[in-house]
RNA sequence: GGGCGCUUAGCUCAGCUGGUUCAGAGCGUCUGCCUUACAAGCAGAGGGUCGGCGGUUCGAAUCCGUCAGCGCCCACCA
């Protein structure tokens, strides 16, 4: 059957995908033979695939492959994340688009649209992964919110809280408006925004008056107008004025050495606040009084535990302006009269939305004649992760997991090598992120999640009020894996429960109510490499012992903090042992000018688009080859191109071996001479690259390797091997040299298989007959070491490619047909012995009719230079003379002002002594090799001068 | 404000502890070929004073310093 000219990747990845399922060919079991594990790092389980995704997952699966086909066990396990805040935002948005609010639902309500939310999603990206090629063990594909996960998930949270790492306060959280919940220090991302600085007046207080001789007080920087002596606050939010409880300034700054011991009057606001001293101000920023607001600004809550100030929680939860500030206001002015001319009534802030009511407050302000100026401002906001709205610090009760234990263990491993970084700058990262370590919120307000397993005891009726029904203080909570073992740690642990509960268990007087937060995602994420195997759990069984700790771990920098880090204090807490032995930190995926991909720019792909189009094993390939280690990688789909041209070489040069017929002369034939060395040169071929392919691996330099193996293909296989062996047209190859080409090749499908796994099945099932469920990648590929007379022969075949390659280049210059023999001339005794080996060689490949051994080049013949060793093609009348002259002239100059460099290091007493020998002995090399040139071409220029 | 990294052919990158004929690859470019495996191909060619300056050294793309440009991470200047 006559084979299409096109390799056709839709006609062949889908059927082998499915062979490979069918027999099971990704699925491992513990076994004797050593293990290689990977586990995915979980896309988000309503996730689509992208370019970030095809990069990552390309690369583990090269990995994985690479180890099967070195005949480990590899086991690489997929699943999915449950991402809480990104999935509970779109069933969010679901909802609403039907008209429900999550506020109209319970608990149980919301997740029953969540959960079928996610099977209506989930795992798409999965099936998409299959697309690529991806060799997961899919029966291990797991959730981080399944049954053993789920499990794992409480296990741990209960075991850090008895290990008292885990507790529970009030204390400045970064609140997402949006959300609706507490992040984490890693989900908030700062971005540079161009705002304004207002400067407000804070006018004196009149119970503390300036004394009349202070004003003259040299350094002092003094606001006065009709109103009175005033302050000037520099800020960037105003409306947060509502929330002040002080002014601070630095003690040492002269300029407000006249505002010690004042009182001034927050304006709008009307409130009495003290001028407090802390040398945190900077004295350079804005006027040096800095305005302290407790409930809304990190340094400022700083400031307010340490002077003991109030904090006014000025927002709702979801950041509009609260009523408390108009309570707060009416309770202060009720205490302190202060003149209309400095307030606002804040009533009609309430509701407001707060950068409305920024604007709002700084247009009244300015009426008001409050406002000093308004300044352009860079600055940088917080803001979330995942919302992208601006985050407000803010004052709440959270769940925190003491993080300095879990830094400590984590972070020797990575900086003596236990554990290898690749790229290794990414250490340093690392380090400094634990050493300067802050306490994990892990608790969000969020339904969607691992419910925090902690319950309150709370009365059915009112606390009676006796001394001995206090005996449990109010808030308490037992944290327990399951609610029926909370009732019995509540019991034990507050006995006096007892005595609400008159008739027993049946007529309790009191209930536990579950605290109603989830946790962070990451803090499920975080036991992945253990709780796939099941070792929270189930500690010591037999898989976690075979598959931990896994070997590579391949994932973004971006999650270094939030998910690789974490890992490695999980991994050691719980299994004593580091989760990974390597990882390999990805670039971001950009488009071919460097930009990020994005939807709103439009340059992002789809993957399934280019996988239609160029094939998987070409998108795999396009990914690879713009992928070196640690680099962004930007993308181009031109390199899929050169994937799909790739496999479409490959392809052909199989269309070529598989046409020839067979015979079975075993006759000594110039041809069987050709073939039976060049065998010999293609396996050490083979060799020579196979350990530099190794050698990539070992380094993860894939798109080396694999770069290598393209090379090794299309270059040595097809363009010099293949074209050596070819018989003439419609000419049967003898069956040794055949039978020694289908096993070359096989080899070269399995060196190829890890980054090209279709095609390389496909022609590893044509290339001989085989059997039901047989399969390439349980043949393990071993590559021998070169061996010297390898060593030689792949010399020498480089010496008759120069020979070929500059023939065909005399050809190109005096465009002679490839067709038309010619003769060659091997110059002055040129008697490389074992070059004769390789005659008929040289004369099938640069087309010659003969090689002679001259003396001295025929008139009229073009030569050119291989190493030191001139040849010569006689062209009769077709040379150039006045050509060929110049360029021997400028070839002579050039080789001479080459001479002249190395005379001087020579002659340079200084290198002779301190130079090593061989370095020495090399220049002098170079030195005569030279002068035989010289030679050589003056003998060529005498020639042509004639 | 601190820290890290990058700057080598038109593009994307190699070049490891300084010395194998005045720097390599892939892609792109140019030239010639539709040569019965492949034009998604073949053959050949051109292309860089290794970001600037200074230093160490017999010798520097490679080590040190400095400047410039770019990128990333961290940080409580409102």
């Amino acid at each position: 059957m006559e084979l299409a000219t096109k390799y056709s990747p839709a006609e062949v990845e889908g059927k082998w995908y499915q062979y490979w399922l069918d027999h099971k060919l990704f699925s491992s079991k513990p076994d004797g033979r050593e293990p290689y594990t990977i586990v995915i790092p979980p896309p988000n389980v309503t996730g689509v695939l992208h370019m970030g995704h095809v990069l990552n997952e390309t690369i583990q699966d090269i990995l994985v492959r690479h180890a099967r086909m070195e005949g480990k066990n590899a086991c690489w396990v997929p699943g999915t994340d449950h991402a809480s805040i990104a999935t509970e935002a779109k069933v969010v948005n679901r909802l609403a688009e039907q008209g429900i609010k999550k506020t109209d639902l319970t608990r149980e309500e919301f997740l029953k649209h969540a959960w079928a939310w996610t099977e209506e999603h989930g795992g798409i990206i999965l099936k998409q992964l299959r697309k690529l090629g991806c060799s997961c063990d899919w029966d291990r594909t797991a959730f981080t919110m399944d049954g053993p996960r789920s499990e794992s998930v409480i296990k741990v949270f209960c075991d850090l809280y008895r290990k008292g790492l885990i507790y529970r306060g009030v204390r400045m959280v970064n609140w997402d408006p949006k959300a609706l919940t507490a992040l984490s220090d890693e989900e908030v991302i700062y971005k540079e925004e161009h705002t304004k600085l207002y400067y407000m007046r804070y006018y004196l207080a009149p119970e503390t008056p300036v004394s009349p001789k202070s004003p003259e007080t040299p350094g002092n920087v003094i606001h006065k107008d009709e109103k009175g002596y005033y302050a000037v606050v520099a800020t960037t939010r105003p409306e947060t004025i509502m929330g002040d409880v002080a002014m601070c300034i630095n003690p040492n700054d002269p300029k407000n050495q006249w505002l010690k011991g004042k009182k001034v009057i927050v304006p709008v606001v009307g409130r009495v606040i003290p001028v407090i001293e802390d040398e945190y101000v900077d004295i350079e920023f804005g006027t040096g009084c800095l305005k302290v607001t407790p409930a809304h600004d990190v340094n400022d809550y700083m400031l307010g535990e340490k002077y003991n100030l109030e904090a006014i929680d000025i927002f709702n939860d979801d950041a509009t302006l609260s009523e408390r500030i108009a309570t707060a206001q009416q309770k202060s002015l009720a205490e302190t009269k202060v003149s209309d001319d400095f307030v606002i009534g804040l009533e009609r802030y309430v509701g407001m939305e707060r950068f409305a009511c920024r604007k709002q407050i700084a247009e009244d302000m300015t009426a008001a004649g409050l406002m000093e100026k308004i300044e352009d401002y860079d600055n940088k906001i917080g803001c979330s992760e995942r919302t992208g709205v601006p985050i407000e610090p803010r004052l709440s009760m959270q769940w925190f997991l003491k993080m300095e234990h879990l830094a400590e263990i984590a972070l020797g491993p990575v900086m003596n090598d236990d554990i290898k970084f690749y790229p290794t700058k990414y250490k340093n990262t690392y380090r400094h992120w634990l050493e300067n370590i802050k306490d994990w919120c892990i608790s969000r307000q969020l339904w969607w999640g691992h419910r925090i397993p902690a319950y309150y005891i709370t009365p059915k009726s009112p606390l009676p009020t006796s001394p001995e029904g206090e005996a449990f203080p109010r808030g308490a909570f037992v944290v327990a894996e399951s609610e029926e073992k909370a009732y019995e740690m509540a019991l034990e642990q507050y006995p006096a429960l007892k005595k609400l509960s008159p008739s027993g268990e049946s007529e309790r007087g009191w209930y536990l109510r579950q605290d109603e937060d989830a946790l962070d995602t990451w803090f499920s994420s975080w036991l992945w490499p253990i709780s796939l195997f099941d070792g929270i759990n189930n500690p010591g069984n037999e898989e976690i012992k075979y598959y931990y700790p896994t070997a590579d771990l391949v994932t973004g920098p971006d999650i270094i903090f939030f998910w690789v880090a974490r890992m490695i204090m999980a991994g050691y807490e719980y299994e004593g042992k580091m989760p990974f032995r390597n990882v390999y930190f990805t670039g971001i995926v950009r488009d071919k000018i460097g930009r990020k991909m994005s939807k709103s720019l439009g340059n992002s792909p789809d993957p399934l688009d280019l996988i239609a189009r160029f094939g998987a094993d070409g998108v795999r390939m396009g990914m690879m080859l713009a992928a070196p280690a640690g680099n962004d990688i930007l993308f181009d789909e031109a390199l899929c191109e050169q994937g799909r041209n790739f496999c479409n070489k490959i392809w052909n040069a199989f269309r070529l071996v598989q046409g020839w017929t067979v015979t079975e002369s075993t006759e000594k034939t110039e041809d069987a001479e050709i073939n039976a060395s060049a065998v010999r040169w293609m396996n050490a071929k083979i060799k020579e690259v196979g350990a530099e392919i190794e050698d990539s691996f070992s380094k993860y330099r894939l798109s080396e390797a694999l770069m290598a193996a393209f090379k090794l293909f299309t270059d040595e296989f097809s363009g010099w091997y293949l074209e050596m062996i070819k018989p003439a047209y419609q000419q049967p190859i003898d069956r040794k040299t055949l039978e020694a080409t289908l096993d070359i090749f096989e080899t070269l499908m399995k060196i190829i298989h890890p980054f090209m796994p279709f095609i390389t099945e496909e022609l590893f099932q044509a290339l001989a007959e085989r059997e039901q469920g047989d399969s390439i990648m349980v043949h393990p590929l071993k590559i021998e070491a070169l061996t010297d007379d390898d060593r030689q022969l792949l010399a020498l075949y480089e010496q008759a490619k120069q020979i070929i390659s500059g023939v065909r280049a005399v050809r190109n210059s005096k465009n002679i047909a490839q067709k038309e023999p010619l003769v060659l001339e091997a110059v002055k005794g040129n008697s490389n012995s074992s070059l004769f080996t390789l005659h008929s060689s040289l004369k099938k490949m640069a087309n010659l009719s003969e090689i002679k051994y001259v003396e001295k080049k025929g008139e009229g013949s073009q030569s050119f230079l291989v190493g030191t060793e001139e040849y010569a093609v006689p062209l009769g009348n077709l040379i150039d003379a006045e050509a060929e002259i110049q360029k021997a002239e400028a070839e002579i100059k050039r080789l001479e002002g080459f001479m002249t460099g190395i005379q001087k290091k020579l002659s340079n007493e200084r290198f002779v002594q301190n130079a090593p020998a061989q370095v020495v002995e090399l220049e002098r090399k170079k030195l005569s090799d030279a002068e035989s040139k010289i030679a050589a071409l003056r003998d060529t220029l005498k020639a042509l001068s004639k």
